[in-house]
DNA sequence: TGTTATATGTCGGGG
DNA sequence: CCCCGACGTATAACA
């Protein structure tokens, strides 16, 4: 799994590995040393002289580890070019792409350690509770929202934006759902508002449209805004507990 | 630099590994080769058995990469408990933390590289084009804005959340400013409009209010929902370009 | 601790 | 390629 591994290379060999493996790509890549980091893209950094975790994947994406957070100091993903070079003696890795425009350039100055890892197939990964996996649950089980409910349409296209679940009540009444997996923020209220207001002003004047906010719970000032717009709140779980399966009779 | 290093561990001396380098918490630690990895917590999922890299830092964040992209494909945010041990003759990594309440659990199948690296001082990092700047330097030069603006106030509260800038302009009218680093999508619109709606509901009913998106460009649907707001959009950008700088003077 | 807003967000899907 | 919205978003600031 280890397909080479150098200790202390020079600025040539460091060059020479990085270009052997970026061409045939088929390796994870890790250079650890002290090194200097800049950026020009979207914004543009400057990281001194420290000690660093580079990481180079197969798929040409770059990250740069300081010894804090899972983000990466620098990064870019899915880079266009990727090349080492030789400057004044020294090993520089640049990583550009375009759209957008961007470049991280990496000053290699004091390398410890650069190893090629095998870590390429893709492996099985499934994730339960998402809020598409929500979504498709409460399309078979209305009910689960409120009864009487029938679902019309998912993921209904308007004009400002994706409806998550669009729906009609037990008395005929147009409603929206909004979704989300986690505690709803004032955002979801506004989303759900504006899709509201798109379907009112797509029907005749007359029709009710409800909007509900379904999520495993909300913000105070969210659902204080919510009830000023007269709209909903249903309490909905992204991962139902045990006991809960057990209530509604394993639905999920 | 490498403080550390075992090749093909035993699970027995994999587990004497993080635990001590937990323990000191003075290093990343880094772990190569086949496992299987678990997640429970604000979702669940499962990784089959594959070749993986863990990072373990010294915050107590894991990251655990598979060949492709930025992110992790596991992880763990400044986790509050880290437990390296040994079931049934394999090592077994848990990363725990509450708040939320999530758990990590990665289980080693057939490691081949296990290294502790000396990464630990925090190191000068500045960053240019963030909002924050934009927004101090449209305060200091409103005119960049629009001639004739006067700013009242940065980051002023409103009902529904906070305005970026509040102003006056050249005949008086109070001016609502809603800045974006990037693209401003449907989104920005309309927060501003819901900015500029809550001003107007403070002020007397005669008092004219403009509400201006401020960003480097915006996607075309937004911009027709924004001319059908009457609401305006001023093309400001984060990162000033060499020649846009001379334009304006050197203002930046 | 809870809430809010930003991010070089990243990532995937649909038109 | 643009647009849109979810994400186990992470992360910092602030009440």
């Amino acid at each position: 799994m280890i397909r080479e591994q150098l200790l202390q290379p020079t600025a040539v060999e460091l060059a020479a590995f990085l270009t052997r493996h970026t061409r045939t790509c088929d390796c994870l890549i890790q250079v650890a040393g002290q090194a200097e980091v800049t950026y020009q893209g979207r914004a543009a950094s400057t990281a001194d002289a420290g000690n660093y975790l580079l990481i180079l994947k197969c798929d040409g994406s770059l990250q740069i580890h300081h010894p804090k957070g899972i983000k990466p100091m620098n990064w870019q993903p899915k880079t266009d070019r990727i090349t080492a070079t030789l400057e004044d003696g020294m090993c520089v890795l640049t990583a550009s792409r375009t759209s957008p425009t961007e470049t991280v350039r990496v000053l290699m100055l004091d390398i410890q350690l650069a190893q090629a890892l095998e870590i390429q197939e893709e492996v099985g990964f499934v994730i339960a509770g998402t809020e598409a996996q929500m979504q498709a649950t409460l399309a078979r089980h209305p009910e689960l929202i409120e009864p009487g409910l029938t679902v019309l349409d998912r993921e209904l296209m308007s004009s400002v934006g994706d409806i998550d679940l669009y729906a009609k009540d037990a008395q005929g009444r147009y409603v929206v759902v909004e979704l989300k997996r986690a505690k709803a923020t004032h955002d979801a209220v506004h989303q759900l508002s504006r899709y509201v207001d798109a379907v009112r002003a797509k029907l005749p004047k007359r029709a009710k449209v409800r909007g509900i906010l379904a999520a495993p719970s909300i913000t105070t000032p969210a659902a204080l805004t919510l009830e000023g717009l007269k709209l909903e709140f249903k309490e909905i779980h992204a991962l139902p507990s045990a006991q809960e399966t057990a209530a509604q009779g394993g639905l999920f």
